[in-house]
RNA sequence: GGAGGAGUGGCCGAGCGGUCUAAGGCAGCGGACUUGAAAUCCGCCGUGUCCGCAAGGGCACCGAGGGUUCGAAUCCCUCCUCCUCCGCCA
């Protein structure tokens, strides 16, 4: 049903074509629909004034009342079946329409590169310079050689009790997690962000209504046998979810929440390189910005959030690049997105450590989050803009931080301004026990 | 985990088969009175959706979903959430 829905593989050259299909598709849907709707109110109205003329029964001379209720009882009962039937078509055309629509993703913001591959990124800016280790005289390892020489992580122990991708961190690794998600919740509550932890895990519902596909055969995320629940891969979930339904009023906006929370992610189907280590795991630690803005608000907010990435990463002193992210790569709900790569120097190549998505009114259509305008008169509620962005994931960071502050000696510098919750300015060398 | 109780408009709260077009109160908005304010009085005061240029009208919503009935906020079933007590536990 509606493959046509979906861009084919040449989406670039038939995607206007596609477009104005779905468009006509769609529309016919809800044509269908609201027609059934309009003879099912009409057939409610009739049941209605039935059930109405029943009362008035009463008022007719006595003989003549019983053969009066016969008739309107009969009447209802025909009406009865004749309204069950036309709910059964009218939630069915309603459903079709609605498949129809959650299949259509976001628009895309006019800037937004098109493509589909890594390539169609656009480079917006670098910032930092990398170490010249060339001139230092050594040759940078990747953050596990570091980690395992300085005994931080052990994915072996995480194997064997959780599985592959399954990691402890150890020694100062876990100082340097905590000191990170204090650090960026610090930096997140000083722009003005409500602090909240959240629940790890959520309702498919909620999912569903942020964009994510929770069962899905290739999903990334982990559900919960015999329930409806699932583990969150990102509080962007929880965060949003938490207004489901609300109608905010147009002076809280913008609304701007930070979250703490675990994530999970099967990461099915991903391996190689990319994926050694810390770098793609199945847990991690994330601070999360999310903000509820007008319409108005949003893309000045969406810049603000990245503004915000930079300046943890800034503090932080890790060389990074800012990418605007292809079309192709912004998945169903994004109208825009933004990623921060750090330079990881044991890999010789950047790799992503933030990403920030403006999804418009996306998110907020399927969770009913609206605001009631200011204003004379009875302004109709509008969906809210919702954006999400990474204040820091702490793996990732994690990563950033031992290959670019790996020393010659084997040991790894703190940065600055994590160094009064790590303790120490350099970690290691260790003696093993 | 066990046993009870409860979910009604922004909030409190009545209603427990047809008079619900959901009482009453609080908050809010407009007005009268007042130099101004308070107090008092009068009026307005949910959301969604459909038809309509509009005025206006229809339909739905009393935690969610099913069911019984000519007719359900009201009766029945399932689920969710909250509260109380017991147990267990950081």
């Amino acid at each position: 049903m509606f493959e046509d829905l979906a861009p084919g593989a040449d989406a670039d050259s038939a995607g206007a074509d596609w477009a104005a299909q779905t468009v006509a598709r769609l529309v016919d849907l809800d044509a269908a629909y609201l027609g059934l709707l309009r003879r099912q109110d009409e057939l409610r109205q009739q049941q209605n004034q039935t059930s109405a003329a029943m009362k008035s029964v009463g008022s007719l001379p006595k003989d003549q009342q019983a053969a009066e209720r016969a008739r309107l009882i009969e009447q209802g009962k025909q009406l009865r079946t004749d309204e069950r039937s036309l709910v059964d078509q009218t939630e069915a055309a309603l459903r079709a329409r609605d498949e129809a629509w959650a299949r259509v993703p976001n628009l895309t913001h006019a800037e937004t590169p098109r493509g589909r591959t890594d390539d169609d990124h656009r480079e917006l800016r670098r910032v930092g310079t990398p170490r010249d280790f060339a001139a230092e005289g050594f040759t940078p390892r990747d953050h596990l050689a570091v980690a395992e020489s300085l005994d931080l992580v052990d994915f072996e122990a995480g194997a064997r009790v959780a599985g592959q991708k399954f990691y402890y961190l150890k020694h100062e690794a876990v100082l340097l997690d905590l000191a990170l998600q204090h650090f960026a919740l610090g930096v997140a509550a000083r722009h003005g962000f409500a602090l909240h932890t959240t629940p790890d895990l959520a309702r498919e519902e909620i999912l569903r209504g942020l964009g994510f596909q929770p069962r899905g055969e290739s999903s990334q995320i982990y559900s919960v046998a015999d329930s409806d629940l699932c583990l969150v891969g990102t509080a962007e979930i929880t965060l949003g979810g938490m207004l489901a339904d609300a109608i905010l009023e147009e002076e809280q906006l913008p609304l701007l929440l930070a979250g703490l929370s675990h994530c999970f992610r099967t990461e099915a189907g991903s391996a190689g390189q990319e994926s050694k280590g810390l770098y793609r795991v199945h847990q991690f630690t994330k601070v999360e910005l999310f903000a509820f803005t007008t319409p108005e608000q949003s893309e000045t907010m969406h810049a603000r959030l990245l503004a915000i990435e930079e300046e943890i990463f800034q503090a932080l002193k890790i060389p990074y690049r800012v990418l605007d992210i292809a079309s192709g790569d912004l998945g169903g709900p994004a109208f825009r997105k933004f990623d921060l790569e750090a330079w990881m120097p044991g890999r010789g190549a950047h790799g992503e450590i933030t990403s920030t998505s403006n999804c418009t009114d996306y998110q907020a259509r399927r969770l009913r989050i609206r605001y009631r305008p200011g204003g004379d008169g009875k302004p109709k509620p509008r969906h809210v803009h919702m954006l999400n962005g990474t204040a820091v994931a702490t793996s990732r960071a994690l990563v950033a931080i031992l290959e670019n502050y790996q020393q010659q000696d084997g040991t790894v510098a703190v940065p600055e301004v994590l160094q009064p919750l790590v303790g120490k300015p350099v970690i290691g060398p260790r003696r093993r026990a």
